[in-house]
DNA sequence: GATGAATGAGTATTCATTCAT
DNA sequence: CATGAATGAATACTCATTCAT
């Protein structure tokens, strides 16, 4: 065997990392960050205790490391317009992005919604953003924050725009409140109900389309 | 000095155990359950340890307590007509009573989110609601069951009546599924979010009446 | 109601010691004094744990008292001849008694055969000789290590003066021996094991009666 | 500097689990197994409390693993001949074997008589037998059973023939149990007296071979 | 890189004992 | 005399993290 270049170290450090991360999220996310034991993790992941502590500084750190990683991932799925003008179509495109997103990325959104209900946990969350690893300080936090601002910005035009079409009964933030708590109830029932009404899931989705569009 | 009446002895444990629970409830809300330490608990109430465990057998007992109480609570406020038929007027009362319950409890609805989110604490729910000791054995978990498959039942033939008035178009299952998203995305928005959007609340709770009544 | 006179009130007070101390000795002579609660005890004899610490001054304390009568109630089961010597029909009758107690206090000699098992208890024991209320400083354990020491003194001689019929083969110090280690191993069958046997136990100690004599 | 071999780990392991082991039977059985804290065993072990829980899952199950060890040597110690028939100098080894066992687990035998004096533990240690990780499931517990009624069958069969040479006044069953209380009234001695007698002891021991030969 | 033995601070729980009434 | 609420020190057990090899 010849010696392995920096190169496939590199590689195979990054793949330890991504399996490593792959596991905790899924414990995480099904047990709560709490009930999860580190030693779990390792055993699940095949390796020891000692190495993913090679990898990761804490369990706190591998926390931020998924998070920073997904937040990551979930803006790439949104490549919005920069003139911040969304047309019907990308309105719908969007509404189906988001469902996609709730599919694909399910373990992550009930990791989350768990973290951000507990206050102290909040502030962890905000904390480790800044001391990320991955991600140059402060960075991903202000992307983040940039990124949903931009998002509910482009929302906003959006439903404004509509008042000329809808009338002057229109009340765009209204609707724009309407149409938000309609995908939040949407994520919550995709994210922890049962799988029986999936069904019924594309039906409910085209009909927020319909109404909100 | 003549020694306390057994009315006394009552009263003074009942007054401690709602304080107990009062606190507890507060802080496994707000830190989540396993963040929330017996110490602290005691710590806040005035008590020792030793006291709250003279009351509660263990901490996931005094959870089952707080839940069963709770449950019992959000039962009266829903006296619901046996013969299931709801009037509009009725299902306006409805919406109001669930959006009501939410600002009283919102504590406990906080609480009760984060323990639906672990899957072995739901297991564990299920098991303290079955030892719980203020209820008969298996009597909550039956009521709550029962409680929640006849408001959803309600709620479903209420849903199908109107489809004499809103035409052959009208999809009764749709629009319960919508209806309940948006209640879940009220509930998640009003028990998570800033106070800051109150006033959009209440137009928001009015909407959805107009649209699902 | 005429007032009680202070006869009477002592009276009450005695039944109620020997209640709690009748309760006490079956739980400890059962479940082991360590495992038995303070408060099992006071809710079996249906008093407060108040009103015992009324009569006992700790668990400790409950645990010499018991004893301290223990001892005493043995005592005066062996009424043993001052001049120390022990005619056949004597030590048939000694054997005797030791079945009659070891029925009669069955467990009394559970709880104390638990306690000499351990190191510190059988200090602990001493002590509370020593500090038993109901004896005179000293006395009891004088009397106890008294009374042993009388007892086998008249065994002792006993078996001596039977080399003079045995021949000079006869051992006296072996067959004492002897003697004791059946008495013992007859205690302990009797005391632990099934009820089974008691048929045989008859038997048993007559033969112990046949072969010592 | 290489890492340690599976091999190593085991035999630091092994080692390690040896010595808690022996400080906790030691302490077991002089100080009772309630009295004993885990903490005390781990202290005289020279180890953290959490090494100690690495290893064993509990104190009961440390109890149980000592348990189980101990009946496993025990049970080395007498290769009865499978077809049952005891010849006289088999007998005469027999109770050397019982007695050289006695001094080589005194420990052990302390610990056991505590503990079949207290009921609760009596269930606790046939549940500690089946949950006993060093064996197979119910193995350990059958074949203590087994033994132990194997040795029975082996002793009544032994007493039964000599009948035949002893002649019709000849009670199998009484000499039996004479020779069954001896040797228990032998093992109390021991076990818990004074080392003072220990030079009567052997006498006593080859009386009791002579008797019941 | 990789292992798992080892640590120790933290957490739930028990129970003898005290005390106000 | 009588009660049981209240205390706190002790005890079993957990788990993130370190470290020798």
């Amino acid at each position: 065997m010849s010696p392995r270049s920096p190169q496939q170290f590199r590689e195979m450090r990054e793949e330890k990392m991504t399996l490593i991360m792959d596991v905790a999220l899924e414990h995480f996310a099904n047990e709560g960050y709490y009930r999860t034991t580190v030693d779990h993790i390792a055993r699940h992941a095949g390796i020891s205790k000692g190495l993913l502590y090679n990898y990761f500084e804490s369990k706190e750190s591998l926390l931020s490391e998924i998070i920073a990683r997904s937040v990551s991932e979930v803006y790439t799925y949104f490549d919005i317009d920069k003139d911040g003008s969304l047309s019907e179509e990308e309105f719908e495109f969007f509404v189906k992005r988001v469902v996609f997103m709730l599919k694909e990325k399910q373990s992550f959104w009930r990791l989350y919604l768990q973290l951000m209900m507990q206050n102290d946990v909040r502030e962890l969350l905000l904390k480790s953003f800044i001391n990320s690893d991955s991600l140059k300080q402060y960075s991903l936090l202000n992307k983040a924050e940039l990124f949903v601002s931009e998002i509910l910005k482009t929302l906003t035009d959006y439903f404004i725009r509509k008042k000329k079409t809808k009338g002057p009964d229109y009340d765009p933030t209204l609707e724009m409140n309407m149409f938000m708590i309609s995908l939040k109830g949407l994520a919550i029932s995709y994210i922890y109900l049962d799988e029986a009404d999936v069904t019924n899931y594309d039906k409910t989705v085209n009909r927020i389309i319909e109404l909100y569009k």
